[in-house]
DNA sequence: ACCCAGGTGCTGC
DNA sequence: GCAGCACATGGG
């Protein structure tokens, strides 16, 4: 087992951060987390300031699972403190963003994994996306054991083809079955593996995972930030959306004190009229804008 | 019964 | 380019 103190690391917070559903806490402080087919137990305690959010962290995996696989999966060699210091004071809400979503790193998590994982999240609720996902490893994953754990690896595309497009029902899938299905079938023939889809720039890799069924320009900025490790993608959700309209649209257009439990937009945006408001109010800090995205979006699921 | 969920595809202008 | 709608399923 390996003992790693980190800075800027709350392992309770990227648990619950929304870009990563095969993690969990077990007891208070003991997670389990599963990535592709490998497991791995993790104990966090805090240790330090809390300004710090610094955690003593036991991986319960050798020396040389942990250098060649973990590290990399937690962006263990990223200093969000430097991050974060370089936020505009003037940005009231993004401050208290930042300090709400401290902790929280950037997971670098199996490309494919994301395909699949977040072509399920559409239209659903995040408990919602983690049960459909468990049910499909419990189905199609193979069963893996290290001695002491069981799981069920996350299933390959070879797995989910083989089972034919009849083969996901039942799983509460819903319209998303037909999505999965191509998607994986897609990803036989021409699919990119992890290594040559991160030597591509960020818009040639994003136009890639737009050429398959049921990802959009959303579900293409998550698997980018969360999978193939663009932290400057910025998938742009009905949260994200809230908030472009309650702290930038809707303070700086009309001065309205709109930062109580201000609804929906009366007045719906265009898409355009979103990406307009991210550029203006984030493209400061490119290239590390999935990284704010992430801070508001930790924000708004707690409030 | 109604509205919403970490949206996308398709159609028609 | 952009709007309007259908698409399953579960929860408030």
């Amino acid at each position: 087992m390996i003992k790693i103190k980190s800075k800027y690391f709350n392992l309770r917070k990227i648990c619950g951060s929304g870009q990563v559903f095969r993690m969990y806490e077990r007891e208070p402080g003991l997670f389990d987390v599963y990535s592709k087919d490998r497991h791995v137990r993790i104990s966090a305690v805090s240790a330090g300031s809390d300004a710090d959010c610094a955690q003593e962290l036991t991986f319960f995996c050798g020396e040389e699972e942990y250098e060649s696989h973990w590290r990399t999966y937690f962006d263990m060699d990223c200093d969000y403190g430097a991050i974060a210091a370089g936020i505009d004071r003037n940005d009231t809400f993004l401050v208290n963003a930042e300090h709400c979503g401290r902790g929280i790193r950037i997971l670098r998590q199996d490309i494919w994994e994301m395909m699949i994982s977040f072509i399920i999240s559409q239209q659903k609720q995040i408990p919602s996306i983690r049960a459909c996902i468990e049910k499909l490893c419990e189905r199609f994953g193979a069963k893996m054991s290290d001695g002491t754990c069981e799981w069920y690896a996350f299933p390959t595309p070879e797995a989910i083809v083989s089972g034919g497009p009849e083969g996901l029902k039942g799983l509460s899938l819903g319209y998303r079955e037909r999505y999965i299905y191509e998607t994986a079938a897609a990803y036989l023939s021409r699919g990119l593996s992890d290594e040559e889809v991160r030597k591509m720039a960020y818009p040639e890799a994003r136009k890639y995972f737009l050429s398959y069924t049921g990802i959009g320009e959303k579900v293409a900025d998550c698997i980018l930030l969360f999978g193939a490790g663009y932290t400057d993608a910025f998938p742009i959700d009905t949260h994200i959306k809230d908030i472009l309209y309650r702290e930038y649209y809707m303070k700086a257009f009309k001065g309205k004190n709109a930062s109580k439990k201000a609804p929906r937009p009366q007045e719906s945006l265009t898409m355009k009229d979103y990406r307009d408001l991210a550029a203006e109010g984030y493209d400061r800090y490119s290239p590390n804008r999935g990284i704010v995205q992430q801070w508001i979006f930790a924000y708004e699921i707690v409030h």
